[in-house]
Parts: C-alpha cells; sequence; structure tokens
DNA sequence: GCAAATATAATAGTATTACTATCATCTTTG
DNA sequence: CAAAGATGATAGTAATACTATTATATTTGC
C-alpha cells in the first residue's frame, strides 16, 4: 500500500509526444517494455508493438521518431529512476563510505518490486538495459545525442558518485573512469552471468557482484 | 621490413567460405573495416559494401551469412590477433607480476603499427571492437553463438590473465570478474573519451587508461 | 452545449534492407 | 582439357522503417 507515487521527467527531445500523458502513450511504454525483453532489441519493431497494443503503427510514430528514440527514451527513464533510488537510498546516513557503499548496492544489485509507476515493470526494464542500453551511445550520432542531453541523468549520477570518492580521498585521481566502470562492469557481469557464465565468477544461486565491486571501489581508491 | 607473417585462424563457424583464401574475400573484409568504421554499424549493408568493391552484393553474402555474422568474424579476427600479441609480450619475461602488467598494457593501449596482415587496418579493427563489439552478444541468439564457440578466444584470454592473478594471489576470489570487467572496461572507457568525455578521466594528450586499469588491477588483487 | 482543437484510426504508399534464386561465365586444378 | 568451383549479372521477395492523407473520435475552452 502506497500513499504516494513518483513522477519521473524525461528529458522532451526524447519524444515527439510525452507518453506519460495519455493511456496510449503509456500503453506504448509498458508493451515496448515487455517486447522488447522478449525479442530483443533488432526483432523489436514498432509493426509488431502496434498489432500487440491494437493500434496502427504511425500513431506510435506520433510519440516516438524511431525505435532507437524509444530505447533511448526507456534508457533516460531508467536512470532517472535510478537517480531517484540513490538520492532515497542516502537518507539519513551520515558517513560518506556509508553513501557510497549504498550506492553501489543500489547500482549493482538488480530492482526489488517497489514504488515504480504502475505502467513500468522495471525488472524487465533492468534487464533492457543492461543488454541494450550501449545500443543508444553506439550509433553515429554520439555527438548530437550527448548534445541534446540524452546522457544527462548517467553523467549526473556518475558524477554524483565520483564526489563520494574525492570527499573520501581527495588525491584520487580517475574518479570517473572508475565509477563508469564499475556501473556499465556491473550491468555486463550480469550479463555475462546468464549467457556466457565463464566471463564471470558468479556461482550458483549466490550473488557476488555487489560484493566484488564494493571491495574494488574501496581497495582502489585508499591512499 | 618483415621476413615472417603471421595467420590468424578464425572459427570456420562465422563464415560460409573462408575470406582469407581468396582476393575477393580479403576485400570484402578489408573493405568492411574501413566502411564500418566509417558509417558504424547499422548505416552499413553489403549493398553498400558490394558497391565498393564493385561486385554482387550476393558474392558477399556466399562468404558471409549476414552483416552481423561479418562483425562476430572482426571481432574473432580481432582478439585472436591481441592473444598472440598477449603471448609474444609475454615472452622472456620471468614473474608473474611483470606478465600481468604487460598483458594490461596490451589491452588496453590502442594497436601501434605491427606486422598485421596488409589487407586489415588494424587501428580501425579496433575502433570497430570498442564501438560495436558487444553487439555480437547483445543479440537473441547470444548462448547458440557462445556453444558455436564464437568467443571462445575472448574467453581464452580472460581464462589467461585470471590466471596471472591466481598465480599472484591464489585466495583472490573474482579474477574472471576482475578481468572481463577491465577488458571492457578499457574499450568503453576509450570510447567514451572521444565521444562522453564527462564519463572519463582522460585529459588532453595524456592517456590514463592504461595506468588506471593497472593500478586498479594489482590493487584489487593484494592481500 | 457546441465549436474548435487535438488525438487517434484507417488506409495506403515508399525507399531501403536483408536476403535468395537462377543461370551464365570465368578461373582453377587434377 | 574437362570438371569443379568461384564469380557476375539479373531478378525477385518479404520485411523494415518510415511518411502522407483523410476520416473519425475525444477533449477543451468559452
Amino acid at each position: 500500500m502506497k500513499n504516494f507515487q513518483i513522477h519521473i521527467v524525461v528529458n522532451s527531445d526524447t519524444y515527439l509526444r510525452d507518453p506519460n500523458m495519455s493511456e496510449l502513450g503509456r500503453k506504448i511504454v509498458s508493451e515496448s517494455i515487455e517486447m522488447i525483453d522478449e525479442l530483443g532489441f533488432e526483432l523489436f519493431t514498432f509493426r509488431k508493438l502496434g498489432k500487440k497494443i491494437e493500434s496502427p503503427e504511425c500513431s506510435i510514430y506520433r510519440y516516438f521518431e524511431s525505435k532507437h528514440m524509444l530505447l533511448v527514451y526507456l534508457t533516460y527513464w531508467y536512470w532517472s529512476w535510478v537517480e531517484y533510488k540513490l538520492v532515497f537510498a542516502a537518507t539519513n546516513l551520515n558517513s560518506t563510505e556509508e553513501k557510497l557503499t549504498k550506492a553501489i548496492k543500489v547500482l549493482t544489485e538488480p530492482p526489488k518490486k517497489d514504488n515504480s509507476p504502475p505502467h513500468i515493470n522495471e525488472f524487465l526494464l533492468h534487464r533492457i538495459v543492461m543488454k541494450e542500453g550501449a545500443k543508444t551511445y553506439h550509433v553515429k550520432g554520439v555527438k548530437e545525442g550527448n548534445q541534446k542531453g540524452y546522457f544527462e541523468v548517467y553523467k549526473r549520477i556518475v558524477q554524483r558518485l565520483s564526489d563520494f570518492v574525492l570527499d573520501i580521498n581527495p588525491k584520487f585521481e580517475f574518479p570517473h573512469m572508475l565509477i563508469s566502470t564499475i556501473i556499465e562492469g556491473a550491468h555486463q557481469q550480469r550479463y555475462f552471468a546468464e549467457h556466457i557464465p565463464s566471463l564471470t565468477d558468479v556461482g550458483e544461486g549466490k550473488d557476488n557482484i555487489t560484493t566484488f565491486y564494493t571491495n574494488l571501489v574501496f581497495k582502489v581508491i585508499e591512499e
């Protein structure tokens, strides 16, 4: 039972019409998450999505310029959501060490059921971002996308944790590299664990990823 | 002046006809490297490649089942080449520490001009693998691809360095995670440095990536 | 309560992509 | 020098990633 619901705001350059403002828009978002997770981003098409939600393909194009931009929207949403969880997780903690530990936990653990909006399955969205997230920037127009702010939240998260690192060790030279390495690394390891397990050490049942990266960060930044 | 040339063997499941055995095959490989680097993998097509090499599209399909499989071939080739460099780099070194340091250097530094086969521009190939490499496994058929051995060399490289790590600290629990994290991380950081610099700490002219990851590895594995 | 604005649906169409098929010709090689 | 194999020429297909046009709902502002 929850008496509040947070609203995630997404950069308006990622969409043509705000999908959060209409029934159809929310349906596009929620069903596309299911479908991308099921088919993978390559086999996912607006035509198939249209069929699933029983709306014509061209209606989807009124919300998103392309399926690539839909992916950009979804990952932006995801990172905003993670940012919210990071802020929330830091409250009532005193030391920067505790805050950093908690933040690494949020970034490296898979999501638990929580108060995300009802039309977003954040468990599936997490899987999508792990697998397809890099496709938002591994494209020709990265620089333009970066200028338009598609990655601003991601960058802010990296900055936030980098600041913790610098607070703990002001002389540490590579905080951004360290943080972006572990964020991407955690997603990657979780994906490998499922599909190419010999690239990881994730054993049966037990989840070492958070332990590994927490350890890594504190060992690397100590003077 | 070189009196020898090494020949990289690629898993024969990645191609229909061995592109290394004919003039046309080598042309397909060498020109596709230029073209994928120039256009990005999404905009690259066999039709455009056919036009460039003045051969019909269908001739290219006689070598590679799809453009995805061509990418798999190219990345396989790349990692085999890196493996060769790793073996070469380890000769005449006594301590495992030295070997590991050298290996990290090979894996994290951009390639220098060396004795790669004339039809392969390994500088461009390195850029392609940094940017597009993950697309070989971020697809629906990863598991089948893994079973067919598309990633066997990559896995062998991870194993090789993991063994160094375990030799230095036999109690270290997560060698594979550590090594695959730094290999992917190095590529990623180099890509970020060029396109989304605020995610890194790579400054003007100086290249910190190797320093960062070398430090990271030795700090993390120390008892 | 109704006109105007806006969103959606229905239908149709286009250029391009990712292939496949067929057959003729050219080049090896045993 | 014949047979096998590789390449070229030509053609074709289903699907993708869109766009355009017009009709029909639905919302909203006065």
